[in-house]
DNA sequence: GTGGTCTAGACCACG
DNA sequence: GTGGTCTAGACCACT
């Protein structure tokens, strides 16, 4: 189940769309499954329809899913150009904190065991 | 002279308390320095000076600067605090990176070299 | 076999309206060829038959098939007349391309090389 | 003045976008220009706020405009990528029409003289 | 005043 | 049943 925090500044149709972008980029929605339908996921979040309406427009502009009319909408079976995109985006926001703390007077070995702090937590949850 | 770009998504108030918080943490603005006043700053930056106030008044409230009624504006002395915050902010960010970046198969080489080369790149401009 | 692709934007009664209406124009169906059964198609490409219908309604409306009561749909034998609205359109599409090219700019060498480049690579395919 | 045409089958917003893009992309709008504000040209057209917002959306993903909050939206001032990719387009157009016009038959020589066609259309009206 | 988000409800096209 | 478009009107953030 989704879920939606209304606390948070970022729009509804965002948080939505972001969700299933990464289950979809890490493969947790294989491609060609099936997202629910705008009007179920509408009555299951309590959300205007279209709300979530515009949370699969954006999926399908940044070709996370697609849709077909009649039909439904669908993860995009090859993902691997999205994950790659999803990674450059991370090391680009990697390299730009542990610049930006250098610079803040971090020592390299502060930002070195950071590094390793989250490749530990992240294999962790593996 | 501050930039301002109105071309950015964030909003003009946020950019130019953004802008002096910046300077305030890395030392270019002393303690005790004095801000330019609302007014000024606005024809300065053909802005209105509403906008301005609200900066300053998002930059009292984060405790970058202390406002003395019918003086002006001045840099908080005491910028240890600030900068321990603002390093723990980006050492989160970091982390969160990298954990991401882990769970989408990214190696555990893949993080430390990146964390290496935001290291050098913060190190060259000093 | 038809190629159906579900991630076309395009509603499935068209293309399928369309790839026959190709072949119908290309000559690779002959006149008076038999086309498939509404019900033989429909559960050759899985797809609801009244989908098929349409398309073949489409076709019909078109002029590149006749249906007989009872006996099937069939290619219209007569094919040069379509064969002139296909190349009419065409020619109106190419006009107006070049025409929004050298509105943009491109010079008449640009024009010429791309026209070309299409004349070979269609001959090419022959 | 827009022109909207409501026995086109395009949806309105993207007929408005695609009439901006034009103007933007042609340089009869210059860059940073001011577009009409969401309300106003809403009552212009006759046209409810939210299909004109939708419109701008698009054309803010598209790069040919940036939205200032509170301040209105403008047209993006480097237009040579938009140029480019519009050209780029018209190009494959181009070499489709020709590439099919030749499967169906027409001889080089039409091809060609259709192109000159195009050319002197678009010269003339420059 | 500006743009941006959300809700509610209607209508159409597609399968 | 599905997605897509449009209208009407409300509320918020920003200048």
């Amino acid at each position: 189940m989704l879920h939606i925090d209304y606390r948070d500044s970022r729009p509804l149709y965002e948080q939505i769309a972001d969700e299933f972008e990464h289950m979809a980029v890490c493969g947790v929605m294989a491609g060609d499954t099936q997202l629910p339908s705008v009007r179920q996921l509408a009555v299951d979040l309590s959300i205007n329809p279209n709300t979530i309406q515009r949370a699969y427009a954006v999926l399908e502009q940044r070709g996370v899913i697609y849709s077909v009319k009649g039909r439904g909408n669908f993860i995009t079976p090859d993902c691997s150009q999205l994950r790659q995109n999803k990674l450059e985006q991370l090391r680009q926001q990697l390299i730009d904190s542990a610049c930006a703390a250098i610079k803040l007077g971090a020592t390299k070995e502060h930002i070195l065991s950071w590094a390793q702090q989250g490749i530990t937590q992240g294999e962790v949850i593996l």
